[in-house]
DNA sequence: CATGAATGAGCTTTCATTCAT
DNA sequence: CATGAATGAAAGCTCATTCAT
């Protein structure tokens, strides 16, 4: 029987993970991690040295893969379109279908992890920026280079603000808190489903990013 | 002399609000307010009765205000527009513009305020749940209905989405984390600057509003 | 009742003493402390700040008085032989006294203190060397010139030794234990009783001062 | 290649005499010690048994030959005095000299010990009187019958008096503390340098041990 | 023979809160 | 009106030890 059972650190890092989400980074105890992953307090320490390597671990096993598959689509992407102008579309998707295919992880884990990497870019966590900048620099960079390309008439300026602001609505959006408490009531069952988000999401984001300057 | 230090009240709302922002609710002890406020500990507790109903203060002190001078713009914006269609740009400005003078409050708090709010919004946090939504949900049925005449052409759902993404990125705009770390080190003095913010955000947000539905 | 019973720092500071002295710094526990002197465990850090602190405060309640005791008699030594030869056995009982009538405070807390401060010294503790070279060193120097003057035969390398092999054998004595487990179970009641500790450590301390050199 | 390395016990064992001599037995931690022996820190327990038991190996390694030593010494010094007084001196070098061996030990780990076995006896470690006992007591027995035979005109008080003085003061000066700070800064190099020990150490021992009584 | 994993107990410290004055 | 003192709870972390392999 449960010959399924994953082991301690996977059990740690899958609580982790949902914990952080609910609760935030400081809010949530090893205490409340352990005794939900069935471990000994200590285990914690154990495995990963400390609250913080924990919290660090928990986003690394997500985050690289999901890097590879954005910069994957984007080298395809990017070998298809040679000498013509990239699609902005594409782009956006080159995004969001890794974190999407994420999001729609069985085990829920995945879900979990879009949601905790938006929550803790959107707090601007201290633990991100010690330790995930150099991962995250090579993706924004390529991204950034990749916009260019496919927006030439926005200045430098223009440009990063358009990505900020299209990243920061696309990061909102996975992690699914409802700012405006419109969802509640609603027949609309959950703001979190995946394919709403792409079929809502998608046109707004492109919109923005292709909307002709002000004046 | 010291005629302007503030009370006792004030000094604790001013810390905090600060606080509250820069390291969270959790992360933000009553100890490091009350220092800082140089203020006796107890007097968190004397004033306010709890760190919650502290958080609430801080809150309120400025979002009623803010909904009063969001909801009056709507108000004039709807008696100008009385049976025509109502402008999208106004609706946006109607917000954004009383949340920028909040952010130029020369004593900095309300940029401060501004922050926390979108912070808060986004975190989904406990205490907004509770407290807050009495008066934020007037703010969200006005915003709804105003929405839905200036842009009648899209169902119930669609809106739903819109408004959400659009204050989502506001929000963000506003708390001023720079998700994609891109203007650390570029010539771009400050995503906080609030004219660039108006700028910038205004004519994406617009886009993202009035984009043509998918398909 | 009770109305001698004194306040919770005094109990801190009292039973602290007694537990160094007994089990060192290292093996003696906060909770040790506080059981034993029935205050909250919150209260050593809220009057002390920490366990370091606390050890700083314990030491230096009595280190002060002492050294003053010490500077005092020695005062009175060079004011009355002026231009005459400093006599050894005074500086000896100059240190020796003060130290034996905190031993022979009646609430045992000078005589825990005297065993303290020589195991301190004696395990050359990290908490004595960042904080109290200070006081000590003053109480150093005045030694060394009156001990230069009451031996002007020796050099200053002789000199330093002696001192170093007197000022170690007083500390051992009052720290009151026995190294060859010779007391245990002798008729000698207690090698801590002060007059025993004067009658024989004082020619044992003098002879060695004044002993003729090697060769 | 590093045929030379110890094997697992004796490094254990050759870090833990530095380690405890450093810190104390309690600051101390079977972590440190097995870290810095580059061993699997299950070790300790799997060798030794206990950390209380690793305390008694390292202890017992070293101690057991320096009795051996000192008591052959003592052997010869008694069988060429046969009938005649003993000689003080004889006595004190013969304790002096094996320490002073082990002190030179050129992997050093002989001078740990020296100063690991002072400092135990110093501080009246709990360790020592539980199982160090036996060995120890034939060592004080039989130097007590010894200084008996020296130091005849002394009755037994005395003699237990001066002995311990005597011991204390040797073992402080192999522990290697400067009690007095006296020696940081000055042109003597070291206080540990074995041959200052025995030229400032043995006329001071004597002196006091052949003083005339008191009155 | 040795080790990676795990554990229960305990550590110091900090927390928000209360209360007598 | 305000505060110094005190408190119970809980925090993150380290400890020596055990055990299956």
């Amino acid at each position: 029987m449960e010959a399924s059972r994953p082991d301690t650190s996977t059990r740690i890092l899958d609580v982790a993970e949902r914990l952080f989400v609910e609760h935030g980074f400081e809010a949530t105890s090893l205490r409340m991690i352990t005794q939900q992953a069935e471990v000994n307090l200590a285990a914690v320490n154990y495995h990963f040295g400390s609250k913080d390597a924990l919290f660090e671990s928990v986003f690394m096993r997500r985050l690289a893969p999901l890097i590879a598959d954005c910069l994957a689509e984007l080298d395809k992407l990017e070998a298809e379109a040679s000498e013509e102008k990239l699609a902005v579309e594409g782009l956006v998707l080159s995004f969001i279908r890794p974190c999407l295919s994420l999001s729609k992880d069985p085990s829920r884990g995945g879900a979990m992890f879009v949601r905790l990497l938006s929550r803790t870019l959107v707090e601007n966590h201290r633990l991100l920026r010690e330790t995930i900048s150099q991962q995250y620099s090579v993706f924004v960079q390529r991204y950034s280079r990749a916009f260019q390309r496919a927006l030439p008439m926005l200045d430098t300026e223009q440009l990063a603000w358009r990505m900020h602001l299209a990243f920061s609505v696309m990061f909102n959006a996975f992690a699914g808190n409802d700012v405006l408490k419109i969802f509640t009531r609603s027949q609309i069952v959950s703001a979190r489903d995946p394919d709403m988000i792409v079929k809502y999401l998608v046109p707004f984001v492109m919109a923005g990013l292709v909307a002709p300057m002000e004046g």
